[in-house]
DNA sequence: TAATAGATATGATATTTATCATATAATTTT
DNA sequence: AAAATTATATGATAAATATCATATCTATTA
């Protein structure tokens, strides 16, 4: 059972206000798990009876709709938590969290987590400020989808995979994302998102080698998603 | 000055956790103030120091685009509290808070707020589901902008200002919004959302007298806003 | 009360985006 | 390796929505 004391969550997560007691505690009743890329952590209305903490790999967080498109709400990173939404409001979860990539998480049960609200109230704090960050990227994106074309969320969220997930050293993202699920991230059609990735490779700001994609010009994707 | 026990927002919000003595201290430290309809509370950019209890009233929480357009993404009512985000966050305020009606508003400083979550780990968890329930509504409205019509979306906007804010004698939605403002409620040009208020009416779906508007088959506008 | 400004309404049109059809490329299965 | 499936690509269109123009109505101010 591996300890808790250097995981890469603990770094970046609500987790860093943990003392050494909590810590050892807490590598006592976690549980490791593997998922393989595209199968489900959880789905939407399973009861999450605890977090995951996502050691390696990044899942994303998704609502099917009506019409059967998978609506993609964020995507989840090594070092971050994952479920505290569901768990904390009692609620089944309204999304479903599915591998993008193998991955490693340790699943904390909800006892635990809220003997940790009680008795830290820095990790009560630091979890909050997590939820309030998440709500405040929920109203980004809100208004992205509202008033933005879909040409400048194309160009948003490519800039958005490449800092944050990195390239590999060909180049291409890193996080390796199908046309329909880069078209669920930015609320299109999957056409139209294929369509204008076409283009911007036809103008040189990306590179299509495959189904991978290339940043050739990140500056003017930059200046195109914010005024096209 | 007030007392806070039987406050209505104690009624409706986190504060219901509070005991005798620490609603004593908060009528203590808390300032009171009338807002008056279409003044701000707080705009985009301002350092949010506290928390405002809603006690009358109503307003609209929006964020104005590089377009010009001022996009709603929440309204706040009686009874609920406003700034946790941004006080939570000690980040200045993501949108601006606008009285839709006169208002009355008490103001807690953070300070106090603070001190409340130390001391009262019911009130911190409360406050971390209110803010998990706005989290879910931010990404269930992301996915309604994203995948349904503006008719659809226009439908259960209605159907939601009805259910939460009343209607007045004579059948009219209680809280009064402008086309502009409805239509910043459901991401839309204002002319489009006049048009389609145009063709519910010519359906005998709702009734527009001057600017106001009477839901005359709510079953159907529900049936609308869920699957055309 | 007249004048002005602002909100609501509606038509005409342009633009954006989705949908349907089909082709090609890549991947998986047999 | 061939066949079958799935993903990507692109053209042709349809549908949804925005924009611009203008009219009318309402509220505010002079």
């Amino acid at each position: 059972m591996g300890k808790c004391e250097q995981c890469i969550v603990r770094e970046f997560s609500s987790l860093k206000a943990l003392n050494k007691n909590e810590l050892l505690k807490l590598a006592e009743c976690k549980t490791s798990h593997i998922i393989k890329k595209g199968e489900s952590i959880f789905e939407e209305g399973d009861i999450v009876n605890g977090v995951y903490c996502v050691k390696t790999g990044a899942c994303k967080l998704s609502k099917l709709s009506a019409n059967g498109k998978d609506q993609i709400i964020k995507l989840v990173k090594t070092g971050e938590l994952l479920g505290q939404r569901s768990m904390i409001s009692d609620e089944a979860a309204n999304l479903s969290a599915v591998a993008l990539e193998d991955m490693e998480v340790c699943f904390i049960p909800k006892s635990e987590v809220l003997n940790m609200f009680d008795s830290n109230n820095q990790f009560s704090l630091n979890m909050m400020k997590t939820i309030c960050g998440d709500l405040k990227e929920a109203d980004e994106h809100m208004i992205s989808i509202s008033q933005k074309t879909v040409k400048e969320r194309l160009a948003e969220t490519l800039v958005y995979l490449e800092e944050t997930f990195g390239k590999n050293e060909d180049g291409s993202l890193h996080i390796q994302l199908s046309r329909e699920e880069l078209a669920g991230m930015i609320g299109t059609a999957t056409e139209s998102c294929i369509r204008l990735l076409s283009d911007f490779n036809k103008n040189g700001l990306i590179e299509l080698i495959g189904k991978k994609i290339v940043i050739k010009d990140l500056a003017k994707l930059k200046r195109i998603a914010d005024i096209l």
